[in-house]
DNA sequence: CGGAACGTTGATGTATCTCAAGTGGGGTGG
DNA sequence: CCACCCCACTTGAGATACATCAACGTTCCG
């Protein structure tokens, strides 16, 4: 055992961060943390600033030499077409980091907010001095990113080869499995601040045609929607509907 | 400088390996690599197998503890639904490598040859002991799986935003840019080993529809596309119909 | 020569899009 | 506190891209 000279209120401070630092709440799904590491996710955590909705954190065509860390909130990557359609092509939700390990070169995509967001930017150095120097942190930040990558092929599928109901279904579960992950859904509910252009975008729909489908959703009372709280009234029939598999996300073992 | 002690012999082999072996000629687009990092690529490319069109490499559910090199040939991951429907969300082309750096963890998709392949197992640790000892392999393969992840999120992009034509206007883009990276297209043409059932599974769409979208792009004077070899007819058409920017295939210092 | 796999074509069906016109609620200014 | 406005949501009608089904052609290989 790593004996820790915590003093009493350092202590307190670290099982407060557990409990409300997304970041550190959901790095510890990923491998065991010690209060070291936990200290310097808190580090990380520092300088938040908080971002209007529809803000761009990165442009496509910029040079990005930093982490974004989002605290609260929803933010996105996307790609625009010449025409203006976007493509949303990954959610970060609270707890969720973004190209800490990458080399720094030409964004190909931007990184913006949907909903208004508390964020942390986290400068590069920092970033790749804390990775060098917590080879757990580091090893929670690979897992994290593979799980990044196969929930990208995950969307894939999804827009590929599953119906407006599946997709719409399947992207409910996934959230609410992330957002579980971090401590943010009470009685299979949780707040969702998208509006359905954002989800139409998110999977290949027109907007129009999201809403048609979440009635149908709704009706067959798989699902409520309603300023801004999505309640999954039927888990079952809902993953059932989107043939989800968690495995994926790595929180099989979630704590119901 | 390093001063290596290549014999004449030795010399004459590495410029062999250097124009031969597909891995070599891309990762040395992500990073300068020596005279003993092309002998350490080299040793992983022995001890291939030919593998028959339409084989599993790796299975969804499985434990993967090796990595694949593809030398020749057309390899992919993909999914499967229930009712048997494929989405393949990555072609795995000569000189392309996966799960290098992967934890080992159940697979959540499989990997399978496409058309007949020459397929290079690498153990676990041989992998891991290359890496470790060449940090130019290192990084060109970090490089490697980050062109991956912006290559998963131009499919998405292109599945969910983009029209038939263009869907396989940009596939041809990306596969010619992939394929001359390797070295394997000669006068805009070169071996494309799918069929249009594959190509269908690629970009989300009916074999029929993909077959009647080939035929118009053949009547624009775009493409042609007899007996596995694709030809390119008009390059900056083609890129114009599918807005192309290669940037995310880092491949931009490519000779024409 | 025969069969299997792939490609092609036609006819019909349908999921989803687009256009267009409301409705509703929450914030703001008077 | 009311009026207004904006934005998101809703609904309907009509258009279309793509899917499905089914038949036939072609090529290649044993």
């Amino acid at each position: 055992m790593t004996v820790t000279r915590d003093h009493p209120t350092e202590r307190m401070d670290d099982e407060l961060a557990r409990d409300t630092n997304p970041l550190i709440r959901k790095l510890e799904r990923y491998a065991v943390l010690s209060a070291s590491d936990r200290a310097a996710l808190a580090r990380m955590s520092t300088g938040t600033f908080s971002v209007e909705p529809s803000t761009d954190l990165v442009r496509e065509g910029e040079i990005l030499d930093a982490a974004y860390l989002v605290l609260s909130g929803f933010a996105c990557r996307y790609k625009l077409r010449s025409d203006g359609a976007r493509q949303i092509t990954n959610y970060l939700v609270p707890g969720d980091i973004c190209e800490v390990d990458t080399v720094p070169g030409v964004m190909n995509h931007s990184i913006g907010t949907l909903s208004s967001c508390l964020v942390a930017r986290v400068p590069r150095e920092l970033a790749l001095d804390i990775v060098g120097e917590h080879p757990a942190i580091a090893r929670a930040l690979r897992i994290s990113s593979h799980v990044d990558e196969a929930t990208l092929r995950e969307w894939l599928m999804n827009i590929g080869r599953r119906s407006a109901e599946e997709r719409i279904a399947h992207l409910f579960c996934e959230l609410s499995t992330r957002m579980r992950a971090v401590g943010l859904v009470q009685n299979e509910s949780f707040k969702l601040p998208l509006t359905q252009f954002d989800l139409g975008d998110t999977i290949g729909l027109s907007y129009v045609h999201v809403n048609r489908t979440l009635q149908s959703l709704r009706q067959q009372g798989l699902i409520t929607l309603r300023g801004r709280t999505l309640t999954v009234l039927d888990p079952a029939g809902l993953r059932a509907l989107a043939e989800f598999k968690p495995g994926y996300l790595h929180c099989g073992d979630l704590p119901v």
